[in-house]
DNA sequence: ACCAGTTCTGTGAACGTTAACACGCGCACC
DNA sequence: GGTGCGCGTGTTAACGTTCACAGAACTGGT
């Protein structure tokens, strides 16, 4: 465990407030003696026979050079292999052409998946991504976390933000920094939003399954306090209850197989159940393998729909019927969104919208069927 | 798509030696004509009454600072809720307290973890970490990312490096830059890797079938071309070598559940396959499948073995038996590796290892069992 | 030839921090 | 009572950009 040559900042600054003094602890090395001395604007100039602004203006594309001059200062620049140094940009233009990302359980396919939706968007859109994670989503964390950020003068900052404390937290974040919560739900009060449409998702399962015979439907719920889940649990049950049907009981648990393997025992015990929508992939495969022990078969006893389409559930027994959730999409669309609202003037006249909704797709394959009793 | 303000760096700067122009098109909005003034050392020094000298160090906790001015100049900050610019650190310090990580397919449970687990050993260490991913392995993608990463002046690199192109690629970067690999092979030619010990993991897997009694084992390879595939399958054929065994031929894929199931179905068909030993858990679900359909029973028919420990392998019909791989201290390791690299000055005695070694475990679930033979 | 209006280019001053050095003070040591 | 040293502090100069302004070099019309 090398942690050397700094103190341990989580430690050092204490509150919030506090500016973390920190590395270089009085034995700290003397600094490298000898500087490399990188090549800078001063040396293209010179060697193009120009001024340091007008190489400036070169590389800005301001449009005010002549044509044979910004060649030859191209020239310079490649020869030398000038690169500009941002930092010394950052300090006075006051951007950093990098934009903060918080992350969540960026472990599950879900938000890793966004996490690189956004991170190609912004390269294409020239700007750098920094990452700062959270283990837990309290509004402390996530204060840290926008703090860190700020303090490394990102542009922007996307929260990957399942929770409503993280759009909370985000408000009180410095007014002059944009931020946006991607996935998660859509009671934008705080911070513009960008998420799935889980409800109309949900409706997209339940639907399915009822078109497909079964008298009811029921549901393997995700966590009680994450939007997603509740607002899945809204539209399966609201499709249900348009369709005359009975509305069964819901039982929260976690978004993994094992709380689907827990769930799915006690519905694989009970005959009635002949249909189950899952709040996810994951709690889906759950499901399968405790309907498989029951001696149910899937789908001729027991119809199973899960949500994400994760890279293998077509490969699950049988392959899974899921709706299905463009995560990358999700990403590239936050970005957008950001840069909006980041380049739009306050007083703009088309102010940017404060909530996308990306809407899910049904991708049907062996894991539903017809009701039994048909 | 919302692209504005900015040209596509992608695309104007053509080689890698040419600094990007990009940026601010003729048409650019005027910059904010008012700039938000915030405080700076020179505020807080002379609220404390001090010079900005004696703020600077306090911040850097330079022990020449008596106590009561310390301490007055701490409230001092605190009362203005002052906040160091970084950038201008950077540019004088020339490090930047952030690391660079190059990321590929870090959508998948792998990478992910590592990245998770990167980042917040990084925090800890006081440091702000950059992502840059690359589509692709190829060595000119993988320097465009190192370019990248190097204009944000990064203090190190730590690439998620599954092929040797990448390390190749990195003995490119410019040498004042520290780089790790992490993940894929160990043959270290180039920068110092930290990665889990593949071939041990591919005899832990073996040994354990052979030792249920199978007369050999066969395996269901990944890419040909990645060095984490072949130094599974170089463990697994030494320990079927070792044993006496016959080594079954063997055919490559990718690493997902589709290329599984295609292997599977294959080895489905030999009745002389008892036992399958899978360069990873996804390809084991494919397989599993593929053994389900055609009605051979796992474990008493056929046993199988995957690799990784997925999070939710132990739900898979029937429950996987795998070779666990700690994804999270892969990446902790390699940033400590990193850091050690970055703080010894290349004299120093004990020059920091260039390859470390992660010991895989296995995971006994109920996938594996005794030789039907016996 | 002159002036006005562009277009192009250069000069000097920020930006906010750390590095290098100089200074004054108190203390110990001959 | 110098001399030397360590501590605490202040002054000045970098670091490499961009911004604001001034000036030079071209236009084109009289």
């Amino acid at each position: 465990m090398a942690r050397r040559r700094r103190t341990l900042c989580a430690l050092t600054s204490g509150s919030l407030g506090v500016p973390l003094p920190s590395r270089k602890p009085a034995d700290a090395a003397p600094a490298a003696v000898a500087r490399p001395r990188l090549t800078v604007m001063r040396d293209v100039a010179k060697l193009a026979g120009v001024s340091h602004q007008t190489v400036s203006r070169v590389l800005n594309n301001h449009p005010n050079v002549r044509q044979e001059t910004r060649e030859r200062v191209l020239e310079a620049m490649r020869s030398l292999n000038y690169r500009r140094n941002l930092a010394a940009r950052t300090l006075v233009t006051r951007q950093s052409d990098t934009l903060g990302i918080i992350g969540f359980e960026t472990t599950l396919f879900g938000p890793a998946s966004m996490l690189y939706g956004i991170e190609s968007a912004a390269r294409d859109a020239g700007y750098m991504v920094s990452i700062a994670s959270v283990r837990d989503l309290d509004r402390k964390q996530v204060l840290e976390a926008v703090d860190r950020l700020t303090q490394h003068s990102v542009d922007g900052v996307i929260a990957i933000a399942p929770k409503q404390s993280v759009t909370h937290a985000l408000a009180q974040a410095p007014p002059s920094l944009q931020c946006v919560a991607v996935g998660g739900s859509g009671e934008s009060d705080a911070a513009p939003t960008v998420s799935i449409d889980n409800a109309a998702g949900a409706r997209l399962a339940t639907q399915h399954l009822l078109d497909l015979g079964h008298a009811t439907v029921h549901h393997a719920a995700g966590p009680a306090d994450w939007p997603e889940s509740v607002e899945r649990i809204e539209g399966w049950r609201r499709t249900l209850y348009a369709a005359g049907a009975v509305v069964p009981p819901v039982e929260h648990g976690w978004w993994d197989a094992e709380s689907g393997y827990a769930q799915g025992r006690k519905m694989a015990a009970d005959p009635a159940v002949t249909a189950i929508f899952c709040a996810n992939d994951r709690i889906a495969l759950g499901v399968l393998r405790a309907l498989h022990e029951a001696g149910k078969r899937v789908p001729e006893d027991v119809s199973v729909v899960g949500f994400d389409d994760m890279p293998d559930s077509g490969f699950f027994v049988p392959p899974l019927t899921t709706v299905h959730q463009d995560f990358g999409e999700l990403g590239r669309r936050s970005l957008a969104l950001l840069l909006e609202h980041m380049t739009s003037s306050p007083t703009a006249d088309p102010q940017p919208p404060d909530r996308v909704l990306v809407t899910p797709q049904l991708v049907i394959r062996t894991s539903s069927g017809p009701s039994p009793a048909l």
